[in-house]
DNA sequence: GTCTATAGGTTGATAGAC
DNA sequence: GTCTATCAACCTATAGAC
């Protein structure tokens, strides 16, 4: 893992991690070769090493960039004073705000976590999902208990529903084109709270 | 495509099917190797090649065969006369009976579709995409006619929020353990119609 | 920072014996 | 219906020249 110590390498650096971090996205991260990422950017795979210790360590950093970010704003969400209604709805906005602003990070997560969970030095993806279900299950138990959520829903399920309805987005949404991540996020809240029923 | 005349030789078969199924499923049909399948069915991989062409010919018979069944399905149903609300949750109810009978096919489907629709010979998962799509547009489409649902929701972000919401389930559902997959239906079309709120 | 060259392993698939 | 044996292509990663 080489120190980057100029701004030069740090820039090549990070520009190198945004080709392969848009790759593992299109083709996952088993299916992309550390050919294909030097072929879009316009090296030999060989000299790819000199950046990186290993494809690994290339998602690695990508992941746990990410990861630091989104968790940070969900911590700030969790600690300020809104209602329970309202951090809910923060929480799904912040979400989609990250497949607006890191639509290959979030797709890598989505379709390699489980994989690469099974390695020792990945760990933290699994404490990440712990973690992150804290936060929707604490949320979802304040809105029942503050009564603005229904009193009979299955908490886990519940979870499961938003979680994934959230998330899955990133399958089909491309910044720019059709709605804003803004507009589908409105949308969103306004079924998962209402419904769709007349 | 050796075809199958004795009993045996169809049982053995759709055997084998069914361990790659289960593989294709777990790693993803390109992170599968045939070498998997044979070590899974006891036999070695060039063995495998008296049954089947090759490991697309395999991963084509599973999809085609399920999609067939579960399109007959839909079908029974928007041909019906029932009411659009009555439709709308028999259709949701028949793609949570397809993660429980065939979690398999689903999640394979889920995973691989878009690599797969790549190529020519799988250019019927992208028919099969867009008569999934007709089925679940039409459906809402009649529900805002015939006022059951609101005249206020944008329709395709509607059908994709269904879609999202029910086949996602294939990635934590496991047949046998918590609720059942009629249980999870239940409150799925419950929070999809009238929300989490209370 | 990139190249040349290559090691060592895995891949899907084939030919022919049993 | 399975095995033995194998091929050509592809994989990640390394060593050292420029």
């Amino acid at each position: 893992m080489p120190e980057p110590t100029t701004v030069e390498a740090r820039t090549r650096r990070t520009e190198l991690l945004a080709i392969a971090a848009q790759l593992f996205a299109d083709k996952g991260f088993r299916n992309t070769t550390v050919r294909d990422i030097a072929d879009a950017a316009g090296i030999l795979s060989g000299s790819l090493y000199h950046h990186f210790d290993s494809k690994e360590s290339m998602v690695d950093e990508i992941l746990s960039t990410f990861q630091e970010e989104l968790f940070g704003q969900y911590d700030a969400i969790l600690a300020s004073d809104d209602d329970a209604r309202t951090k809910l709805e923060r929480a799904v906005r912040v979400s989609f705000e990250a497949i607006e602003n890191h639509p290959h990070e979030v797709a890598i997560y989505q379709n390699d976590a489980d994989f690469l969970g099974t390695f020792d030095r990945f760990g933290y993806l699994k404490d990440r999902n712990a973690q992150s279900r804290q936060v929707w299950v604490t949320l979802i138990e304040e809105g029942v208990r503050t009564g603005v959520l229904r009193d009979d829903l299955d908490v886990t399920l519940t979870y499961r529903f938003i979680r994934d309805t959230v998330w899955v987005a990133v399958r089909w949404y491309r910044p720019g084109r059709g709605l804003s991540h803004t507009d589908i996020a409105d949308q969103y809240v306004r079924i998962l709270l209402d419904g769709i029923s007349a």
